[in-house]
This record gives structure tokens, C-alpha cells and sequence, in this order.
RNA sequence: GCCCUGGUGGUGGAAUUGGUAGACACGCGGGACUUAAAAUCCCGUGAUCAGUGAUGAUUGUGCGGGUUCAAGUCCCGCCCGGGGUACCA
């Protein structure tokens, strides 16, 4: 019987389907697991191989926990908000849900036809109503609580309100970015507008003038995340800062338990690092400086208190309100120039510029609180207004920018570390010892930082203070296609639609465009009010849909709530998931903060969504060269190529296979190439290669239907196993899938017999036989725990190869063997676990075990010689200590099957299972 | 600049975490079967040197040192690639 891979994958998919053998349902009999991929945005151009990699190794992952008795939860859905198709509709006037929907439906077939283990009926689309009715939900949730900073849990709005009328705000630790302080009089007399207006400085959902990141070709703002160099990630267009009033969430107040809850999470030390990085954690001290002629005292943030005392100057960022304090009438024409100056620049003169310095004296003075010195005021862009207080204290000896500047300006720098050499640069580094610093002096800078800022603290003029990197999310998008905010304004103040009233739908409009008067998109839409007021204008970002779609899979009919209790409490949180590192400062810095917020209200028990992360590796494109005689049409094999003047030309990977180029392919491939010559190299035309990224424009795509039409789709899914760890990053290069597809066949003529080879027999395997089986099960079932797919499938390998060694084709060993490989290979495992006469699914039976009585080795030792002496190392079986490992060697030793003619000189033990023994 | 990562044959990659480096696969070379091809199977394959030969010797995990009976793996100093971040005080 052939190996009809074609046939096999046809017919049980469509038993998968028709038995509804992925559907899951809770079982509090059974432990769940839940394994959940990035669920993916899908666009016009359907999946290409690398897509899957993640896929599939979940998919692994779930069938693997399935045979080993768990309840596996292990859905699918789509993230179907976004620009693209966004993009498309205002070009072509089309819908962008109806071009999402066809998107989706390809993915769906591709998907399909790969055998993944999904449960579709839990399928959760961001862009159906029926799901984000629940992000609308949450943003209410978040609109109406604030963070109370000493229980470190979001609170409802009107705990708040009710302090505020007891006792003002004085003495209210909540993150907040209100700049008025007021007594419980002072709240209980201002009227209803004023007190809303207040609260919008606390809530963790709030509506606010920020400077955003502003891209004026998408005609959008953007996330910090969604910008990188000065550009945005999707098209890579300018971007420039803007105030605007804009909707963001309080994430910064999170800050502190995002790190914190790192430290449990099974994730990759690199991307905690980056998230850690993003975060930016820095301790250090706020302190006081009086300004000469005001009374007001500037705050400022320091890391390195300890170096006060070298403080020449204070920097202001320009957009900082003390500067219209401290400018005196002699520098204003000066100061206001350089803010024009500033204001002019865009994000990426402004990343370039970095290095020049630039600035102005204000014509204010500073005193030094520990010196009583004055030192001048100066404003300049390298001080960011949205960290610390906007404004430093400058020692120019210790601090590489505030070095450059002085220099610049020519101010005064004071050294303040014992020997430390600053006429080239600053002096960094936090060590040494302290020098020209009062009573620091004498003190290394370890000691010295404590003591600064505990004396800072004994004199009341400032105090500990820890600040983060981490900015607010802006939340508001002027487009179209996203959720609406259930938000609706009266006298310009915002107000939430009430919960009952949920979903608020996107309207139909005419043209997915601004209009004319520069309002987003849904100004265009008729009535798009709320109870007759008028409903806000923008949407929500794209990670508001994927920042709580997790829970909802778990009860993804559930029209009352996100989750039900009784969902949320047995699937509980995703115990795997799979996607990509880019997603490190997005998604996953939201989705955790979400899922926190979720947490702090009740809804769910879980602080965290995802416990073990996997980031797959991208694959790489593979492109092939041909190189055409510059003036002809004429094709030299790459190897030949240097004799002449060439041109380099990517050809479609699709008619080269192993470099070497189909030439009546290649002559169909392109018109221009109908009548090319070739010269060839040992009559064969080889191309050149080269590791690009995937794309159309370099003809090195290769899409997943044609491997799988060609070879299959088990081949397909344990080639992208065998490519590689999952976790790197590798190009994709169809020449090794014949390796993988010749195991299958090998496999399937074992079991199902080839030609006259007869198939399977019910006979007792021999020791060897079970030796090899048993092995093969304690190495597959360690390669899968610790996610070496890769390996696993040469493991498979050496195992198929050994029992053809023995011409084994014994059931028993087989059967094992097969139901081992269904997660890797779904189908063919399938087809033959039918073979052996079972009528379920391999999906039920139970991955087996390894027995330890055919795992111990026989001993036995392997001659090295070395310096001369000839040294023995001796293996011994598992379980046996020093001791044992002593008798060991004293029982080999009176065996004397290896010494003769040698005595042994020394033994040394080692670690715990070898031994060396020298002899001479 | 700072913070992560990684560097092993012609290629993708293994190495039980300090124990015969190069598993497995591709590619390549040789052979069997065949009129032939495909398919399948067998043998060889890091480099250099010696030998008719089985084989032996030397060398070998980016570079230079070190620890150890033993280093791809640990330590110190460099070089190169990939990712993150960038006036974050």
C-alpha cells in the first residue's frame, strides 16, 4: 500500500469535523491546560510558511497535554480591527468588514488544511460586536475607577468622591495627574462640571491634552510602542508631537506590578529584560531648589543625590511651566525664540539632532540647598518634560549630557570623585571616592547616594522617589475601523453609555475618510449619537481587542459577562502561549496591565494572563539568483559568473529546487526569459542564494498549500519542527523536506507494508526492540516538555531507521510509537492507529510511558588515552550513587575484562555518573 | 552608548548542561537494483598528514589567555552578527 498522503489528510479532517473531536467543554474531573496562540491579524496576502511555525508548535504542545489526560483548551480567532483593511476601503470604497471576512475566510482554509487542533467553535472575532462589546465594557470599568497607590489595586470612582468630600486631596495617594490641591470645603463647593473635570485626572481611563505622537499621512496618533525612530511601524511614515485631547489609560500606575509580576512568569529572560527596559524603573530622590525672587521651590528628580554638590546649572525641558517663571524680561526675546525653535523641529530632526547641543539661559537663578550656591537657570530639549519633573539639577562632571553641555556653554564643571579624570568626558560610573562634597566627602558613591538623599530627607526639602519610563497608552484613533467608545459628550464633558445599552456598533458612513472639517471617520455617520447626544468620534487602538480576547474564548457565548465565574475559575489563565517577540512592548504590556484592571474588579482571580510564553522565530525567505549576461539574454550557472559582466536577478523560488534552476520553467516563468540561453556548469544551471525577508517583490515566498498539495501536511508540520528550534529565527529552504517525507514513508511501509513487504505483525518485540521503544519514549516526551521540536523529530527518526535495522514491524512497538508521533504528525498517526484496529480517534488513547527496567544501560566503558596514559571512563546506570559507583568499579576491576596488563593507579569520581580511572 | 542574544563541517542544526564534538537531515561522492529513469536500499563524507590496507597521528566549536584529569560548555580580555532601547537625569 502506498503512502497516499493526499487521501489520508482529506479523510480525517473531514472526521475531525464531522466527530467534533476538538470541541472542549470544562470537566472539573479532568486538570485543564490552556494553550493559546497570537491570533492573527488577516490580511490580503494569506498565510505563507512561516505563519505556521507558531501554530504548529502549539498545536503539538495541545495534542501532547490531550494524550496525557488533560482537558486542553486550544481556540482560534482573528484580531480584525486594523489599518489595512482600513487602508483598502478608503482606496476602493469597499467595506472594510467585507474584505476582513474574505480575508479570514482564506486564512481559514489555509489553516485547515495544515490539521491544527483547534476549537472554531469558540472562535472570537475583535471586529464582532458580540466580542467587543466586552472591550467597550472594560473601558467603562476603567473610566469608572482610579489606582489608590497604597492598596496597589484600582478602586471605583466613588470611593474617591467620598474621600474628596471628607478630606480634600491632600493626603490621597492615588496615581493621578491633577496638579490642584483642595480641601474637602473647597470639593464639596465647586458644582458638578468642575468635580468631573477633576476626577478626569484620576481615572484610569481619561480624557486629556497630551502631547502624542501625531502621523499626519495615516491621519492618526499612535502609541509610543507604534513608533519607532521617529516613524510609524505600520507604513513608516513621519510622525511628529502634537497636543492634543485624547483619550489614554493610566497603565503608568501599573508600572510597579508589571515588574513585579515578571518575576513569576515562565517567560524568556530576553523579553522580560525588554519589558523590564520598557518599564524603566529608576530609584532615586525628588529635592527642592529655591529660586532666587519667588517663593515657589523647583522640584527635581536626580538618581545621583550623592553629586549635589557639584551642581553648576539647572536644566528646564521647554516645555516645562516653571519656564515662563524664572525667564526675566532681559532673556524673554532669547528664551522665546529657542522654544520656537524646538517647537518647529519634528521627532526625527529631533532623533538626529541628539548629538548637537542646544539650549537657553533663562536669566533665572537656582540656589544649591546644601551649597547655597546660585547657579543659572538654562532650557534646553535634552531635559524631556514627560519624565521626573521636567526639570534637573546639572553636574556636569558626572553626567555625559550635562558634561556636553557645559562644554558647549562654556560652565563651570567641578569634579567631585577622588582622582577621577574629567578633561575628556564626564565620570560616570557610580564608584570611587567622594571628594569636595561636605560631609559626603570620604564616603565611596555607594555609600555617598543613601546618605544624600537621607539627609535631603532629614531637612524636609525633598524625598525617596522610584520613577518609571512607562508612559500612559494614548487610546484614541481617528479612524474608522475599530471599536467605538462608549462614550458619548454633554457640554463637552464625556459621560458612559450605560452597560445595558452595550454594544454601542459601528455605523455604516459613506467613505472611510476624514471629513471635511478634519473629524475622524464616524463624523460622517448619521445619528451617531446617545440619547441624543453626540457620541465620541474616535476608535480604540488595536491592542484594545487583544488585550482580554483570551477570556472570553473561554466562554465565548457568554452575552451577560467577559467570562463567566465558573469558566474563569476552571480554565483560569493560559498556561502556553505562542507569538512573536514584536509583540514585547505592545500586547503584551497591555494585555497584562488589562488583565490586572480585570483582577483589581473582580472579574477574574488571575493577575496574570499568560504564565509560559514561547516567542517563535521568524522564517526567513531563501531567494535564488540568476545572473544574466549584461546586454543579452543570456544565463550563467552561479559558479560561472565571475568569468563575466553579469546582472543579479531574484528568479521564483518555486521553479529552483536544490539551486538548481528548472529551465523550461524558467523559460515559461517570465515573456522577457521565453527565448534565454544558458551556460551551465556541469549541465546544470546552479542559482546564487542569498536570506532575505519574505516577500512578493523577491519571488522567495513559498505559501504552505503548495508544500502541503506536494508533500503533505505532516510533512509540512515536522519539516518546520526539523528546521530548527522554535524559538530561532531561521530562512526557510524547501531543499531538506525530502529528509522528513522519505521518515514518513519509511514509517508507513513499517506499518502498513510496502509493495510485497507485508505489514504489521502482533508478535512479541525482543528486548532490543522494547530497549529502543522505551528509550525513544523518555527522549521524545523530555524533547517536547522542554519545547525541542527539532530534535524530537530526529528522535523519531533514529528510531524508524533502528527498527528497520531490525526489520521490526511489531505492533506493539508501533502502536506506542504512532500515538507518540500524532502531535506531530496528526494525520498519518491517525490513519495507522486505525489500521491497528482501533475505531476512535488517536486524540483518546494515552501517550505512553516510558519503563524504567528497558532505560537502565549496560555498562560499559570507552578507552581515551591522554597525555600518554590511557584513561577509562566508565558509565554506569542510572540511580547508582558514589558509593555504588565504588563497587562499581572495584567489581569491574576483579572482572578484568579491560585491564590487561594495567593496574589502576587512582579513581576519581567526578560528577555523579562517571567515573575516570587512570591506569597506566 | 547601554541592555539582552548568538557565533560549531559545504548547509540546517545535535551535544544528557563540564565527560568520545559534529547526532539527525540536506548536499556531495561511490555502489546495488533497473534496458534506462524515478523510487528504494547500502557504504563514505570536518580538515591536514602518513600507510596498499584495516588504521594511525595531528588539528579542529569567532580570536587571545586562564581554571580543570577533562572546556563548544566555566572565568578574564577582544572581534563579528541579530534584537531591544536611546537625551529617561
Amino acid at each position: 500500500m502506498e503512502y497516499d498522503f493526499n487521501a489520508i489528510e482529506k479523510k480525517w479532517q473531514r472526521y475531525w469535523v464531522e466527530h467534533n473531536t476538538y470541541k472542549v467543554t470544562e470537566d472539573p474531573s479532568r486538570p485543564k491546560y490552556y494553550v493559546l496562540d497570537m491570533f492573527p491579524y488577516p490580511s490580503g496576502a494569506g498565510l505563507h510558511v512561516g505563519h505556521p511555525l507558531g501554530y504548529i508548535a502549539s498545536d503539538i504542545y495541545a495534542r501532547y497535554k490531550r494524550l496525557q489526560g488533560f482537558n486542553v483548551l486550544h481556540p482560534m480567532g482573528y484580531d480584525a480591527f486594523g489599518l489595512p483593511a482600513e487602508q483598502y476601503a478608503i482606496q476602493t470604497g469597499q467595506h472594510p468588514a467585507v474584505t476582513t471576512e474574505k480575508n479570514l475566510n482564506r486564512y481559514r482554509e489555509q489553516l485547515d488544511k495544515i490539521g491544527l487542533s483547534f476549537d472554531w467553535s469558540r472562535q472570537v472575532k475583535t471586529c464582532d460586536p458580540k466580542y467587543y462589546r466586552w472591550t467597550q465594557w472594560a473601558f467603562i470599568q476603567m473610566f469608572h475607577h482610579w489606582y489608590d497607590n497604597d492598596m496597589q489595586k484600582a478602586r471605583p470612582i466613588a470611593d474617591l468622591t467620598a474621600i474628596f468630600a471628607r478630606e480634600g486631596n491632600a493626603a490621597v495617594n492615588a496615581a493621578n495627574s491633577c496638579r490642584r490641591t483642595f480641601t474637602a470645603a473647597e470639593w464639596n463647593a465647586m458644582d458638578e462640571r468642575e468635580q468631573l473635570t477633576l476626577l478626569l485626572d484620576y481615572r484610569i481611563a481619561y480624557l486629556a491634552d497630551t502631547q502624542v505622537n501625531w502621523c499626519p499621512k495615516l491621519g492618526t496618533v499612535l502609541a509610543n510602542d507604534e513608533v519607532k525612530d521617529g516613524l510609524s511601524v505600520r507604513g513608516g511614515y513621519e510622525v511628529v508631537q502634537k497636543e492634543m485631547k485624547q483619550w489614554s489609560l493610566r497603565i503608568s500606575a501599573y508600572a510597579q506590578r508589571l515588574i513585579d509580576g515578571l518575576d513569576g512568569l515562565e517567560w524568556s529572560d530576553a523579553l522580560k529584560e525588554i519589558q523590564r527596559n520598557w518599564f524603566g524603573r529608576s530609584e532615586g530622590a525628588e529635592v527642592y531648589f529655591p529660586v532666587k525672587g519667588l517663593d515657589e521651590k523647583m522640584l527635581i528628580f536626580t538618581t545621583r543625590a550623592d553629586t549635589i554638590f557639584g551642581v553648576t546649572f539647572m536644566v528646564l525641558a521647554p516645555e516645562s511651566e516653571w519656564v515662563d517663571k524664572v525667564t526675566t524680561p532681559d532673556r524673554r526675546q532669547a528664551v522665546d525664540a529657542y522654544l520656537e525653535q524646538v517647537r518647529k523641529r519634528n521627532e526625527r530632526e529631533r532623533l538626529a539632532e541628539t548629538k548637537t547641543v542646544s539650549g537657553v539661559f533663562s536669566g533665572g537663578y537656582a540656589v544649591n540647598p546644601f551649597t547655597g550656591t546660585e547657579v543659572p537657570i538654562w532650557i534646553s530639549d535634552y531635559v524631556l518634560a514627560s519624565y521626573g519633573t521636567g526639570a534637573i539639577m546639572a553636574v556636569p562632571a558626572h553626567d555625559s549630557r550635562d558634561y556636553a553641555f557645559a562644554r558647549h556653554f562654556d560652565l563651570p564643571i567641578i569634579p567631585l570623585i577622588e582622582g577621577c579624570d574629567i578633561s575628556e568626558s564626564s565620570f560616570d560610573a557610580k564608584e570611587g571616592i567622594m571628594t569636595n562634597s561636605g560631609f559626603l566627602s570620604g564616603k565611596t558613591v555607594q555609600e555617598a547616594i543613601p546618605a544624600a538623599i537621607d539627609e535631603v530627607e532629614r531637612r524636609g526639602i525633598g524625598r525617596r522617589k522610584v520613577n518609571y519610563r512607562l508612559r500612559d497608552a494614548i487610546f484614541s484613533r481617528q479612524r474608522y475601523w475599530g471599536e467605538p467608545f462608549p462614550i458619548y459628550y454633554k457640554d463637552g464633558l464625556p459621560f458612559t453609555v450605560d452597560e445595558k445599552d452595550l454594544p454601542i456598533t459601528l455605523p455604516d458612513i459613506d467613505a472611510y475618510r476624514p471629513t471635511e472639517q478634519g473629524e475622524p471617520p464616524l463624523g460622517r455617520a448619521k445619528n451617531w449619537t446617545y440619547k441624543g447626544f453626540p457620541l465620541e468620534l474616535c476608535t480604540m487602538p488595536g491592542f484594545a481587542g487583544s488585550s482580554a480576547y483570551y477570556f472570553h474564548y473561554m466562554d465565548p457565548d457568554n452575552t451577560e459577562r467577559l467570562v463567566s465565574e465558573k469558566a474563569a475559575a476552571y480554565w483560569q489563565n493560559v498556561d502556553l502561549y505562542v507569538g512573536g517577540t514584536e509583540h514585547a512592548t505592545g500586547h503584551l504590556v497591555y494585555s497584562r496591565f488589562w488583565c490586572k484592571f480585570l483582577h483589581d474588579i473582580g472579574l477574574v482571580d488571575v493577575d496574570e494572563p499568560f504564565k509560559k510564553l514561547i516567542n517563535q522565530g521568524m522564517i526567513q525567505g531563501r531567494s535564488n539568483f540568476v545572473y544574466r549576461i549584461k546586454g543579452t539574454n543570456k544565463f550563467v550557472s552561479a559558479g560561472l559568473k565571475d568569468q563575466y559582466d553579469t546582472t543579479e536577478i531574484h528568479v521564483d523560488v518555486n521553479i529552483v529546487q536544490n539551486d538548481v534552476l528548472d529551465l523550461e520553467r524558467f523559460k515559461a516563468w517570465m515573456p522577457d526569459f521565453a527565448d534565454a540561453e544558458f551556460i551551465l556548469e556541469d549541465g546544470r544551471y546552479i542559482c546564487g542564494w542569498a536570506i532575505e525577508k519574505m516577500s512578493k517583490s523577491m519571488y522567495n515566498v513559498v505559501n504552505p498549500d503548495s508544500v502541503i498539495a506536494r508533500y503533505g501536511a505532516d510533512t509540512l508540520r515536522l519539516y518546520e519542527m526539523f528546521l530548527g528550534p522554535v524559538e530561532q529565527s531561521k530562512p526557510w529552504d524547501t531543499a531538506g523536506i525530502e529528509g522528513v517525507h522519505r521518515f514518513l514513508k519509511k514509517l508507513w511501509s513499517l506499518c502498513c507494508g510496502r509493495g510485497d513487504t507485508p505489514a504489521f505483525t502482533d508478535e512479541e518485540p525482543t528486548e532490543a526492540e522494547y530497549r529502543i521503544l522505551h528509550r525513544t519514549i523518555r527522549k521524545i516526551q523530555h524533547d517536547i516538555e522542554t519545547f525541542s521540536f527539532n530534535t524530537a523529530v530526529s528522535t523519531f527518526m533514529i528510531c524508524v531507521n533502528d527498527l528497520q535495522d531490525l526489520r521490526c514491524s511489531k505492533r506493539r512497538i508501533l502502536e506506542p510509537l504512532v500515538i507518540m508521533l500524532a502531535p506531530f504528525a496528526p494525520h498519518i498517526a491517525e490513519e495507522i492507529y486505525a489500521a491497528f484496529g482501533h475505531d476512535t480517534s488517536v486524540t483518546d488513547a494515552r501517550f505512553p510511558e516510558a519503563d524504567e527496567k528497558y532505560l537502565v544501560e549496560n555498562t560499559f566503558n570507552y578507552p581515551v588515552s591522554f597525555n600518554g596514559k590511557t584513561r577509562f571512563m566508565l558509565e554506569l546506570p542510572l540511580g547508582i550513587d558514589a558509593k555504588g559507583a565504588e563497587e562499581a568499579v572495584l567489581a569491574h576491576e576483579t572482572g578484568q575484562k579491560w585491564t590487561e596488563g594495567k593496574t589502576i593507579r587512582k579513581v576519581i569520581f567526578v560528577p555523579k555518573k562517571i567515573i575516570n580511572i587512570v591506569v597506566n
